[in-house]
DNA sequence: CGTTGTTGACTGACTAGTCAATCTATTTTG
DNA sequence: CAAAATAGATTGACTAGTCAGTCAACAACG
């Protein structure tokens, strides 16, 4: 059930093989898919004999697996501190933002991976962490739940669905760059977080005016 | 390349077994998902035999290529009609949510394939028919376009990013509905429509008031 | 000299796709 | 119209290849 744990005693002496298996997994799962390569591509990758990747891992999922728990833990924490430090419904929904656009970034490929191979692949990987994936939009449903309390949300939205259309919004947008659908003027990241916000809070009509972040 | 027509000369004898394959295909495609299921799943499925499936299909992906590209056309197609009958961008909208819900209700297998297989599925398949996909978004993108040339929607946000918005916020909705994440009170489809298009264009804080389609 | 890390050849299960044979319906011919 | 010929539909056993996971041996280290 565990991953196997990092060799912590030896961590002084050469390399860590594990990382570098879950580094070279990164990179070639991001490049080739999750079904699409093999284990020795992995291995091959790392620099690393085939057989290794069995030491630490038990099986060819439970790479992923490891790569997709070790990033989802570090979201919802994000997202529970960013509750706590900031007021603002819409500066809690940005700093949420941002982290995940900073996260894509920052390491591309490992957001790639985790959309395309665990949160988009809702039948195979994202069954298994379905509960992750939910914690997520309860957390941000919650954020909602407490802005429509005091007013600042319009309380006829489900909370559960506007973080769904929250949640959506960015992953689409991450898609899009993934796959070369958004221009690239669009990559601008910060813009992008605002644009994001803008359009689930203000909405894309006019009848709100200037209702914006400090930039 | 092109998939082997129904046999039209002769169909008024047996039964169309192309199209009992597709719908086959879609049912254990639906259940067990593209990669985990083997032909022989979707011919027994068909009560059909294992060869005739590559009587009508050059390979397993044709299968589902064929079903994808034959939903996809009405879509862009409704797309299309929707911006020529309907003047208000909100209800240009409305309509393309419908469509799209609707298709959901009336064959949740299907659109469960189509987007869990297909759409959401970035690396293979989303790969193959990106640029149907694209088409999509751009037809969505250009009514935004016009919308705020007319001065309906905000000029600040990027059409192609409204567009994917929009249309993220749609496939995450029905993501929630196929893998159990939305409640049961969201799945009244009207309700659901009615969601998409008020948070997309109205937003999600009380500023703007009471600007509603009539249900 | 035992423990942990490391190697890569090997196995066994699995399945997409092939193919030669059979069957059924339609058309041609005498 | 019956017999023969043709075309296309249908069958399922079989092939050829793939690849995840195992294992037995070897290396490094304390």
């Amino acid at each position: 059930m565990s991953a196997s744990r990092p060799p912590a005693a030896r961590a002084k002496n050469g390399p860590d093989k594990r990382r570098m298996i879950l580094d070279a997994a990164v990179r070639v799962f991001a490049n080739q898919g999750f079904h699409a390569c093999r284990v020795s591509d992995i291995a091959d990758e790392a620099g690393v004999a085939y057989g290794l990747v069995y030491h630490y891992f038990a099986s060819k999922d439970e790479v992923l697996d490891t790569l997709f728990l070790e990033r989802w833990a570090v979201l919802l924490a994000t997202i529970r501190q960013v509750d706590v430090e900031e007021t603002n419904p819409r500066a809690k929904l940005h700093a949420i933002a941002s982290f995940i656009v900073d996260s894509y970034s920052h390491d591309p490929d490992l957001m790639k991976v985790i959309i395309v191979e665990v949160t988009r692949a809702a039948n195979s990987f994202g069954q298994t962490h379905l509960a992750q994936i939910r914690e997520a939009y309860e957390l941000i449903a919650a954020i909602v739940t407490a802005a429509q309390a005091e007013g600042a949300f319009k309380a006829e939205i489900d909370a559960e669905f506007a973080a769904m259309a929250f949640y959506g919004a960015i992953e689409q947008m991450l898609t899009g760059w993934i796959f070369g659908l958004l221009p690239r003027e669009a990559e601008d990241f910060e813009h992008a977080k605002w644009l994001v916000v803008e359009t689930v809070c203000g909405g894309l009509e006019t009848t709100t005016v200037g209702n914006t972040l400090p930039g």
